[in-house]
DNA sequence: AGAATTACCTGAGCGC
DNA sequence: TGCGCTCAGGTAATTC
């Protein structure tokens, strides 16, 4: 599942391959994902040039001279940049076909993500209009964070994962990030200290800036190997040993998720 | 307002 | 082999 390392990779990659190319035509094969595709992108994009590719939390800006194209990759979706025409296979939904040759495909079996149209400012759209800072941004720190617990009854883990809180923490990197301040995922966010959350500020900034690093060498094409499940300390090792003092991580649910942590080091 | 729950969606894995 | 079940989880929408 791509999580904001995933898609700031895809963004850096397609900033490379697609900023000043041009827009020939869209083909359309699924009428929603999350929500309504618009069929207006047919038309409005050919003709069009990609100006720029931001990113905002794991949303995907597109900007397309006269408005802009916002894609999220939900659970499963992903982006292909192709070559010619190859024929689609399931779930490809949608192809972006530049003048130079290159496709933009997007798959995504489940369907949770998200393709829409808009003009005007981003920050006033409504998906992105209520999103916290960006988590490696200067704004994202432990005084804004330790600002944004206070009173909050919630588990510290589902704080972080609140996109309102922070943008773009998602499971995997939340389990991490914990770990790595040494932080119990059920804490009350209310209890967490000033350097406490320092430390955790700190940490997902730093989980989320090494796997961007790591990711340096993911190819859009190449969809799989996303991120290295080898490198997680916690995420999916639920009852294997803890990578610092051996330990079996213990694994929980928080507000439907699946939580591992160590009981030893994680206070 | 904050917290909790539901909805969306398909493939994989499992027990029988 | 196939059926039914659970799980994966981002996030908007809804409810409490």
């Amino acid at each position: 599942m791509p999580e904001l390392p995933e898609v700031e990779v895809t963004r850096r990659r397609l900033e490379r391959e697609l900023v000043g190319k041009r827009f020939t035509q869209v083909v359309l094969r699924a009428s929603k994902l999350r929500f309504p595709i618009p069929v207006e992108l047919t038309t409005i994009l050919p003709g069009r040039i990609v100006r720029s590719i931001e990113r905002r939390g794991k949303y995907l800006l597109f900007d397309c001279e006269c408005g802009w194209l916002l894609v999220h990759l939900g659970m499963t979706g992903f982006l292909q940049l192709l070559r010619g025409k190859p024929l689609p296979g399931k779930h490809d939904h949608l192809d972006f076909v530049f003048g130079d040759g290159h496709l933009l495909r997007f798959h995504d079996p489940r369907k949770f993500g998200i393709v829409t149209w808009f003009t005007g400012e981003p920050r006033q759209h409504p998906l992105l209009a209520g999103i916290g800072p960006e988590p490696l941004s200067g704004a994202f720190d432990g005084e804004y964070l330790f600002d944004s617990v206070r009173g909050r009854k919630v588990a510290i883990k589902q704080l972080i994962m609140n996109s309102a809180v922070v943008a773009g923490v998602g499971n995997i990197y939340a389990n991490e990030s914990l770990f790595r301040a040494r932080i119990r995922p059920g804490r009350p966010a209310g209890t967490l200290a000033l350097n406490e959350c320092s430390e955790l500020a700190a940490a997902i900034r730093y989980v989320l800036e090494k796997s961007i690093g790591e990711g340096s060498t993911y190819r859009v094409a190449e969809e799989a190997v996303a991120y290295y499940p080898q490198s997680f300390m916690v995420y999916g090792r639920g009852g294997e040993p803890c990578r610092l003092c051996q330990n079996p991580l213990d694994e929980i649910r928080l507000g439907g998720r699946s939580t591992v942590f160590c009981r030893r080091c994680q206070e």
